[in-house]
DNA sequence: CCAAAAGTGTTGATATTACACCCATGT
DNA sequence: ACATGGGTGTAATATCAACACTTTTGG
């Protein structure tokens, strides 16, 4: 690309980009080892930062939505189809530049379905220049992207009283010791099964499938599933603000604002 | 500016603009009447809404960051000085057009400091086509400003129980009464006196000054003042996630990430 | 019967709330 | 003295963490 030297690089008006997080909980462990969270990574092919690992992104298309751009980082990553998308931070120092280009990054991070991550690392992992890592054994990143994904693992643990995102992260029915053990792996502590149980149920977001789980030789399970109105309910700090899925359109996914107010606002959606 | 037509522009790349709600807390209701929270609107002198009223925003200048911009809208509207900057959205629906061309923007949300409102709406207010509105009554805004502002306030409000806000929204040094009026004032709730009173000093957030205030016919009131460490304690939610002030210029602008989180995980800050 | 996880009960510590009450002051 | 907000006390209630205990299954 012929740009002119240094100095009329930095003047060139700023780049947007968009760039995504996208998580992806571990089918449960049955070797009984804590279940982790992956992401995906591309490895660069240009400079700066050739052949180191970087967040999925790409530039903003001048007539798509930054919730669309989102989603196309997704789709060159994985076919799989995010379920939780949500707007992290613009990042935007002239420090951070690509070529001397000011470079200003609309984040997001996007939760993938519960699925069968195996699968993806088998297919698209070597296919392209893709590759699936575990979050606490990242590699190191290009530009500022560790910061942004120390980030974005902060905001999920945060939204983990959010029906909209728990849900996201286990497959229906589901024992409560089944999403004790999401919850648990994802905020990195031990929480009390009895008390566990006990907040899950005052908070209205499940309902008992009448079914249950036998499984190993001991008590079965009762089964759960998130209850409809689980979005508008909540459990937390959020309830009041839990927005709907103003997007509509792709079938299940959720786009929810930050804080989940802002839909809830938009006179439009 | 001469674009082409329709399609072209649309075809353009986005133009990234910063937009900032600058929120100031009016100097104590002498009248009894609860204090209010004004912003000041900028009139808009070119089509599209042209005539109507906006949020202050300009074009991303490419060798500044994003915080440098949002303090550039600050510095266009008020010669006051912000202190207290924060990331709030980034909107980018390419229907957020003007002259069709694809806009995006990154807005920020400011305190200005309990300064004397009074002056500015002097000042400032006729001499540009500025001027300052109280929240609670807004003119029709242009673009989807009046999302942005009502977003801004939730914003505010989900913050009070942070002391580098509070602190921005009074004079110090105060009596515990003055403060319960002003995050009264902010949160649209009453508080009783007694709880609020042994919230704050249970916090460790306030420092006892020694003097008193006398006024009126009645018992003098303590006065108070924030403690220095007043950052890293906080009393609820954000306890853990407080951030310093990694600007570090600028004086006593306290420039914090959202949810308080980023520039603690940012490397060099 | 036993191991193991499901599920229930209980208890003490701590917060939150509502409200009664006293205190110190200028007029 | 008294009205007024400053400041304290307190009892009812809610929340929450810890942990003992019972239940139900397969082996």
């Amino acid at each position: 690309m012929g740009y002119g030297n240094v100095s009329e690089r930095r003047s060139a008006p700023p780049q947007i980009g968009v760039t995504s997080v996208i998580l992806a909980l571990e089918s449960e462990a049955h070797g009984h080892a804590r279940c982790r969270l992956w992401l995906p990574l591309v490895q660069r092919t240009r400079e700066p930062f050739k052949g180191m690992w970087a967040l999925p992104g790409g530039q903003l298309q001048a007539n798509r939505s930054l919730e669309e751009s989102a989603f196309a980082t997704l789709a060159s990553t994985t076919d799989l189809h995010p379920t939780y998308l949500e707007q992290l931070y613009t990042f935007g120092d002239p420090m951070r530049s690509s070529n001397g280009i000011p470079m200003v990054s609309v984040c997001y991070w996007a939760l993938l379905d519960h699925t069968d991550l195996g699968a993806e690392l088998g297919t698209a992992a070597n296919a392209h220049n893709v590759r699936w890592f575990p979050v606490d054994d990242l590699p190191e990143l290009a530009f500022d992207h560790t910061t942004i994904v120390e980030y974005a693992l902060w905001r999920l643990r945060h939204r983990m009283d959010a029906p909209n995102v728990v849900r996201q992260l286990i497959a229906e029915p589901f024992t409560l010791g089944q999403l004790r053990d999401v919850v648990e792996a994802v905020l990195g502590e031990e929480l009390d099964l009895a008390n566990f149980r006990r907040k899950m149920l005052a908070s209205h977001t499940l309902e008992d499938t009448g079914e249950v789980a036998r499984e190993g030789r001991r008590r079965p399970a009762a089964l759960y599933r998130f209850a409809d109105h689980a979005e508008e309910e909540g459990f937390a700090f959020f309830a009041e603000h839990v927005a709907g899925n103003p997007h509509g359109a792709r079938g299940t996914l959720q786009v929810d604002s930050p804080d989940d107010v802002l839909s809830a606002l938009m006179p439009h959606a």
